[in-house]
DNA sequence: AGGGCTTTTGGAAACGCTCCCAGTAAATAC
DNA sequence: GTATTTACTGGGAGCGTTTCCAAAAGCCCT
């Protein structure tokens, strides 16, 4: 029946005025009781909503977030945003996705489009943090900004969950080492991006502890398509690795692929680390060793730096640890 | 510098009327092409950008969608969500998600919250087709809805995606009995939305088949704790299943964790099939037999009625296969 | 040259709110 | 009883667009 109650109705059903309503609905201290019972009755009387879109043209505040990252549907990265939307729900804040594909021009887009329709903050986990148009299209973004474990040049202030991948990396390395491994391949994900960085990094801390083991980076991309033909590749060279570091989920599917194509078995053919857990990690055959990060934490720091960022503060850097679970897919190489 | 560009500026410096600019920029056809090119040229000099707030409040279409599920994190929920912000970002749609944990009140809560913020539409996997509240604030929302393979009464109108979940279940329920099963459960999910109801139909019509089949639904939510529970109790019942159905990758995860436990072997002591795949399932051991349907498909079909609903059309009901993809996890059970 | 078209253009009123500024009423002070 | 404060309240501008309406400009005729 009444299509369209507007603050209007609410005032005149209320007998008073449009900016009364306002005050009231906004929580103004100078807001008598009478008044604020007379309007809080129109409200319920009516069915009235407040509109948040005009709230927003008014204000200036959108109270939505954008969340910029590779792609949803990536276990860890759904689960971050799952953690940064139920923080951000509870402060009447709502999360808008895009899905890159590993393309950082359309990092850039989303950024542009997320800024265009004023959202309050971002939250990035972009593909390439050395991207020219991401960088402008974020130095132009003059609002809160929080990073998932990547990093940016210093101009652009930003906060950010980083998380010290040496914590669970270098006992990786380390068990991989005093298991007889000397070959030792890290299929990694996207080449500009500061996990990539850090696990190799922290992969050769642990390699310099003996003069023998030699590391071999490979960075790629966070796919499938990455794992399994790198995974192709090396095992057929002479000399393979005899243990082979998975730099992210939905390499492991194609690594995993590969080695059943290969006929290759784990741990017997090669040694197998993995990063990031997934439901199933634990029942496969045979359970694998994996570097593993709280995902929900992350996503949820994430949003409570960036609404401390809206109210006022500094943007802040928290570290997180990564731990490594033993699995059954080390052992030691063949012929050593 | 030019710390605010709107219209007005562009129009000061093209020298015309800001109504003009704006009829350049929604391309309306009556304006001439050196007014087009006067606009086009300051638009591109002070690099303005049209404001989506301004617009939103002034047309009232906000060009962003509401999506509301059970938890994105779910790989199927995450996968659905993905193929609809990939089809709606090609149209200059932004999708807005929620995670309703499976309480059917927070469904209610984020529909209120997202017509309050005047999406222009709504994509449901809600967590209770009947929940009352859900129910009434969608019968307020006056805008296209597309269900995810969720059903409504028929006052509340609604385009679908749904899976014909007979097409897969009926293969494997047959196999199951073929293979000599008598006592089959179902662990399902959610008790009141249209999959596990599906489901259930189409297994217990496949039992129909052979008088001494015996069929037993266990429905609860989505999550690991109750494939978890629910698995110990009927495996340690007496006359325990042969065989189990799996209705949910998360459900799944709390079975493998129980039997486990239980240290019953899968195929020997039970067999298993399960529903929605997930990256890892062809690698556990055994490889599991599982009842699949194309999440990414389904999402991108979903934005795809919305948007065809957004532009005047009738809402429409599309119906997806499912598949039975044959794994190592069934066998003749022990003592038959 | 002036009348009747059609095509373009400018001005101004919304959209639904917030918030500043005045103004009224009540309360306190002298 | 008047002046001064205090406590609310009403009116109205404005957020940055779109869109309606009317005015202007061009065009073709007679």
């Amino acid at each position: 029946m009444n299509e369209k109650v507007g603050m209007r109705e609410v005032a005149k059903r209320a007998g008073v005025a449009i900016s009364s309503v306002s005050r009231v609905l906004t929580d103004s201290p100078d807001v008598s009781e009478v008044m604020r019972n007379r309007v809080l009755d129109a409200v319920a009387a009516l069915g009235y909503e407040r509109d948040l879109l005009a709230m927003s043209m008014r204000t200036g505040a959108t109270q939505s977030i954008g969340f910029v990252a590779i792609n949803v549907s990536n276990p860890v990265i759904a689960t971050n945003s799952v953690g940064a939307e139920n923080e951000l729900s509870k402060s009447g804040y709502s999360l808008l996705i895009s899905n890159s594909q590993g393309n950082p021009e359309l990092d850039a887009d989303y950024i542009k489009h997320f800024a265009s329709r004023r959202v309050d903050g971002l939250i990035l986990s972009i593909t390439d943090e050395e991207n020219p148009r991401t960088l402008e299209m974020l130095r132009a973004f003059r609002k809160p900004i929080v990073l998932i474990d990547r990093e940016l040049p210093a101009d652009i202030p930003a906060g950010a969950v980083l998380h010290d991948h040496a914590s669970g990396v270098m006992p990786a390395a380390q068990h991989l080492i005093n298991l007889g491994h000397r070959r030792i391949v890290l299929i990694s994900g996207a080449p500009r991006v500061r996990p990539s960085r850090e696990r190799a990094l922290a992969l050769k801390a642990a390699a310099k502890s003996n003069p023998d083991v030699k590391v071999t980076l490979i960075p790629g991309g966070y796919s499938e398509i990455h794992g399994y033909e790198t995974t192709l590749k090396i095992m057929r060279e002479p000399n393979p690795p005899t243990a082979i570091f998975v730099g992210g989920n939905q390499i492991l599917v194609g690594v995993l692929r590969a080695l059943r194509e290969l006929k290759l078995k784990v741990p017997t053919d090669v040694s197998l680390v993995t990063c990031d857990d997934l439901p199933l990690a634990e029942f496969i055959d045979p359970p694998l060793a994996r570097v593993t990060r709280d995902a929900m934490n992350v996503g949820e720091k994430a949003a409570e730096l960036l609404l401390e960022q809206i109210n006022g503060a500094e943007p802040r850097t928290i570290i997180l640890p990564t731990s490594f679970a033993v699995g059954e897919s080390c052992a030691a190489p063949k012929n050593s």
